[in-house]
DNA sequence: GCTAAAATCACCCTTTTGGGGTGATAAATC
DNA sequence: GATTTATCACCCCAAAAGGGTGATTTTAGC
């Protein structure tokens, strides 16, 4: 019994699997307790392992690396999961950190960023790597040729959030009619003759 | 004339300038084409600069940071705004994002990242350091705690994207009857009753 | 295997909301 | 000076929301 960092690697691709621990092997101060093919191979031996740090593939047979963060944080509420995959779609990178996955790193990573990731996560941190932190600004940029007003725009907003458009009036002191009007004139510009399109829509293409 | 990439900092702390202008000044490939105390100062000039690449601190005298990004957007479309600030509140942060910008660093920063993320910048990335990562990322994790089951965190899911009771039960093969029962403990668990509410409560939790 | 929670569906009821149509006016912006 | 934006008024009706009550069948936890 030492006091190295214990770390489990998920990674169904035998090759990659071998090499993170081996990378990670040769680490002053970490531990690879256990590496494993897929998640429905580690579930069982999870608690026993008792790792705070997982190395976790999203593509993988069985239970995806998506779905089980929630059975890892369940298991281990204290363990650290860092995402490690070639697949970076916007989704993909949400649902994960969505379910509580702690760091998300795209496998062309360096040695030595992986090495850093894990350190750091510990350190109660989060860690992304460059294309991933890519991924997350470019959802956040709202897009800048909406053709809604800024009012219209703010009613929307309003509208997605489930306001009534009573509510809404209310809220920016201009009368139902008003309101009205403008989510008229929303529908138009957005081609959409529903509430539920509207907000599909403008989120869609970032008008809100 | 050379092929240096035109730097432009902006950052009221007169030490920092320096620092930062120093720090760039030694690299090759960079060109510090001029600094400035505030974006108000900067105004007038930038057009002239013609940066690729502009470092703008939050807080400065006169416009902020914040209020600066979309006018620097809109004077240099293709121009790429790095932030650079000690402050690093959520609000702050995807405020930042929100108005275009293409990366943000603390200023504890080492000066190794922060030409790095000069570089990356222009390859079309976004940059962010590590606490501010972690800043992003903590907005998306989900409260584990919900206390709403997962048919009811999906069914409030819809409505906040605002889908009626019918297309819910549609587009889950179930009756609006069962959506509707689904709804009235949606309430009852959140202690609401009425969709907006509901809607605000999740959010706030981060039930959804 | 028992029990509790979750998911499913069926009715009742009334009020609110949504969306379509048409038109008008002041203010801001270009 | 013309266009866009923001404001408000009135018509209509069908759809949806929300409240109440109760029941059945899976699922999941112990």
């Amino acid at each position: 019994m030492n006091d190295n960092l214990r770390i489990v690697i998920i990674e169904d691709d035998e090759v990659l699997r071998l090499g993170y621990q081996q990378l990670l092997f040769d680490i002053d101060g970490f531990s690879i307790v256990n590496t494993y093919a897929s998640f429905d191979l580690a579930k069982s031996q999870l608690k026993a392992d008792a790792p705070q740090v997982i190395l976790l593939d999203i593509n993988m047979p069985g239970t995806s690396g998506i779905e089980a963060i929630p059975e890892i944080k369940k298991t281990l509420p204290n363990c650290y999961v860092i995402i490690l995959t070639v697949f970076d779609s916007p989704e993909v990178v949400f649902e994960a950190l969505n379910m509580g996955a702690d760091g998300y790193l795209t496998k062309n990573s360096s040695s030595e960023k992986i090495v850093e990731a894990v350190k750091d996560v510990c350190g109660g941190g989060g860690v992304m790597s460059i294309n991933i932190a890519r991924i997350v600004m470019s959802s956040f940029q709202k897009n800048l040729n909406s053709p809604l007003t800024k009012r219209e725009t703010e009613i929307l907003k309003r509208i997605a959030a489930g306001q009534t458009k009573i509510q809404i009036a209310e809220d920016l002191f201009i009368d139902e009619n008003t309101v009205r009007s403008h989510v008229k004139n929303i529908y138009i510009k957005l081609d959409v003759n529903s509430k539920s399109e509207a907000i599909k829509a403008a989120k869609n293409n970032r008008f809100i």
